[in-house]
DNA sequence: TACAAGTATGTTATCGCTAACATAATTATT
DNA sequence: AATAATTATGTTAGCGATAACATACTTGTA
C-alpha cells in the first residue's frame, strides 16, 4: 500500500483546485458546471488544474447548497423476472439523454420492504419516484404524496394512482386473452401460474381471465401454482401434472411466458399435438420465446414503452414541462404457433 | 391540485420535528438514528412527532455533516445478460443484511461510459465500488485509485486488479472447457460467439480456448460471430449456417448459455444426433437451461457466489475488517448430455 | 449530605458546495 | 471621454444534518 509516499491523501476540494488555479471557488464551480460567464483563459486554466490534481467534486454537498439531486429512484419487485431489467433497459436509455440518472431499488415483492426502500430512496430527495405496481402499505403511499417530486407508477392500470400512471391493464390483459381463446372455441381450460399472492398484476391477470370465461359460462377446469425454482422446469411439471390429471383439457393458459415455454416443450416432447389436441398460450412477448420451435401465443406487455414513457415523464416534470397524467398502452395479442385462428 | 388546501410545503428539517417534540434538533437526530443516550420519554415523543408529520431525513445533509454515506456503487456493463441481474441478486442479499445499499450504474460495454458513471458515482463519495472487469479507462483506473474507498472488481481474474478482485479466470474456463472436448476425443471444433470487442471476458475465453486446442495441435475449424438481435434465435441461425458451410464439424463452442440453447433446439429439431454425431457446450449455467429437453454442457461462472464474496468485502471494509484482496473461484464443468463421456 | 459517576440533553462549529448579491474589468455607445 | 451595458470574478450566507464538547440532571455511595 501507498508504494508512491502519496501524502496522507485528505479528499480534494473546491479550494483545493481554486488555489492550484488561482481563482475563487466560486470560479472553480462555474467553470465545473458550466455555468455562467467564464472567460476561456481561466476556464483552461481550471479544467487543467482539476484534471492533473484529479478532483471529483462532491455532489453532497453541491446537492445540499443547490437543493437539487439527479437521481431518479427505480422501485421494482425483483430482478431475476426479466421483465425488470428490460424496463430498466429502456428507463436508462431515455435518461441517458438527460442529466437524471436512475437508482435502482429491489423490494422482492414484500410491500414492508418497498416501504424501506422508497423511505431510504426518498431520503436522497431524488427528482423523481417510478414504481412498480400501485398497491403500496399507507406508510409508503403518503410519503409519496408528501414528497413533492413526480410519482410515476408503472406496469399496472386498475387502480387510483398516487400521481402519473403508465400501464396496461391487467384485467383487461386477462379478458382478451380469455376472450381469444373462447372466440377459438377452447373450452376446456386449465391455468397455471406462480403462487405469490403478492404478485398484484398477476393476480389482476387471471381475475380478468376468470371473469371474462364465466361471462361465456365456462370456468376454470383445472389449476396448478408454483413457486421458486427454474420456471421453464415448472412450466414442464406442472403442464405434466395437469394433462395427466386432467386429459381432457382443450386450453393451458400460463401466467407467464416461461412456463409457457416449459409447457410448451414438454407439449412437443410427448408429441401432444399443438394447438390441435391442446392450445398453449402465455404472459409478456418476452424475447427468448422467438427461439422456440414454435411460437407461443402470447400477450405482449409493452415493456419498452412503459419504462421508456416512464422515464419521459419524470424528464419533462423535471423541466417543469407538465404532460399527460395517465398513459393507458394496449397489450398487444400474439397468436403465434399454439392458439390456432 | 392542492385540493385540501395544505400549506405551501416547504420541506420538513429536524427543526420541524424538534418544535413539535419541544427537544432539540440533536435530541431528535440520535433518537432518529439510535444513537447515544436518550430516555424513554422523549424517544417517544420524538418518534410520535416524526411519524405525525411524516418527517423523511435528509440524508445529503447528514452524509455531509458525517462523512458517511451507506450507499455502494455497482457498476455492470448490461442489464440485459442475465448473468449481471443475478449477481446483483447476490449483492443486495448481502447488503440488505447491512446499512449498506446498492447503487447500479450500466455502462453497455462502453469504457468511455464506464468512466462517466464511475465519475458520477464517486461524486456521491459511497462506500465501495463492485466493477465487473479488469479493463478500464486510465481516468478510470485513477479515480479508483484515489476514491480511498474499497474497490472490488469482479467477473474475471486474469489482469491487475486496483484494489480487491473476486472472479473466475476466463482464460482458464475456455481452457478447461477446450481440454475436455478434446479428452472426449472430438477434433474438427467450431466456435460460435458475440461480435463485441469490448466483451473481455468472451474474449479471453476464447483465448484460452484457442491456446489449448493449439497446444493440442488442433485449431478452431470454422466460426461465427453475431450481435444484437434474440440469442436463442441467432444460435439457431448460426448453427444452421456453420453446419451447413462445415458438415464435418463435430463440436460446437458457444460463447455463451443463451446461442447454445438456440443450438441444441435446431440440432434436436433436425434430428441431428446429439452428443453423437456433433457435441455441444456453452458457458454460463444459465437456470433456463435446465428446462431444455437435453442438459446443455455448461461451464458455470460463480455468478452467485462472485456477487455474494463482493458484497461481503465490500461490507467487512466498511467495518474497518481487512479481508483477502484476491478470491478466485474454480468454474464447474457440468457434462449435461451434449459432451459425451 | 456531599461528591463522583453516569445519564440525558443542549450548543457550537463545521461538512463542501452553490445562490444571490456585490464588485471589478472590459467593451459598447453617444 | 464619460457613462451605460456587458462580462468576469469575488464575497457572504446558508443548505440540513452531525461530531464534539459542554452542561444539567439523576442516582449511588461513603
Amino acid at each position: 500500500m501507498d508504494p508512491q509516499h502519496t501524502p496522507p491523501k485528505r479528499t480534494l476540494t473546491l479550494r483545493d483546485v481554486s488555489e492550484a488555479a488561482g481563482v475563487s471557488e466560486m470560479t472553480v464551480s462555474r467553470v465545473l458546471r458550466n455555468r455562467g460567464d467564464v472567460s476561456d483563459a481561466t476556464r483552461l486554466k481550471v479544467n487543467e488544474a482539476a484534471k492533473k490534481l484529479g478532483y471529483v467534486p462532491n455532489k453532497i454537498a453541491g446537492a445540499l447548497a443547490s437543493q437539487r439531486v439527479n437521481l431518479v429512484a427505480v422501485i421494482i419487485p425483483s430482478m431475476s423476472n426479466m421483465v425488470f431489467p428490460e424496463v430498466m433497459t429502456s428507463i436508462s436509455e431515455v435518461l441517458d439523454e438527460t442529466p437524471l440518472q436512475p437508482v435502482i431499488g429491489v423490494t422482492n415483492y414484500q410491500p414492508e420492504k418497498e416501504e424501506a426502500v422508497l423511505f431510504e430512496m426518498l431520503s436522497w430527495r431524488p427528482s423523481g419516484v417510478i414504481i412498480a405496481g400501485l398497491e403500496h402499505t399507507d406508510a409508503a403511499r403518503a410519503m409519496m404524496q408528501n414528497a413533492d417530486v413526480p410519482i410515476v407508477e408503472i406496469m399496472d392500470l386498475d387502480g387510483d394512482p398516487i400521481d402519473a400512471i403508465v400501464g396496461v391493464s391487467q384485467r383487461r390483459a386477462g379478458r382478451e386473452m380469455a376472450e381469444a381463446i373462447i372466440a377459438q372455441g377452447y373450452r376446456k381450460i386449465g391455468f397455471m401460474g406462480t403462487n405469490m399472492p403478492l404478485d398484484h398484476r398477476a393476480r389482476k391477470r387471471l381475475e380478468g381471465f376468470t371473469e371474462a370465461l364465466e361471462k361465456a359460462g365456462i370456468g376454470i377446469a383445472d389449476q396448478e401454482f408454483y413457486s421458486g425454482g427454474s420456471a421453464l422446469v415448472k412450466g414442464r411439471e406442472m403442464t405434466e401434472t395437469i394433462l395427466k390429471r386432467s386429459p381432457d383439457l382443450d386450453f393451458l393458459y400460463y401466467s407467464n411466458d416461461m412456463i409457457g415455454a416449459g409447457g410448451l416443450l414438454y407439449c412437443l416432447a410427448n408429441g401432444i399435438d399443438v394447438p390441435g389436441k391442446v392450445g398453449l398460450a402465455g404472459f409478456n412477448g418476452v424475447e427468448l420465446l422467438d427461439g422456440l420451435p414454435k411460437q407461443l401465443a402470447t400477450m405482449d406487455a409493452e415493456r419498452h414503452q412503459i419504462g421508456r414513457i416512464a422515464a419521459e415523464i419524470i424528464a419533462a416534470r423535471a423541466n417543469g414541462i407538465d404532460v399527460e397524467q395517465r398513459v393507458e398502452l394496449k397489450p398487444r395479442l400474439q397468436f403465434g404457433d399454439t392458439l390456432r385462428r
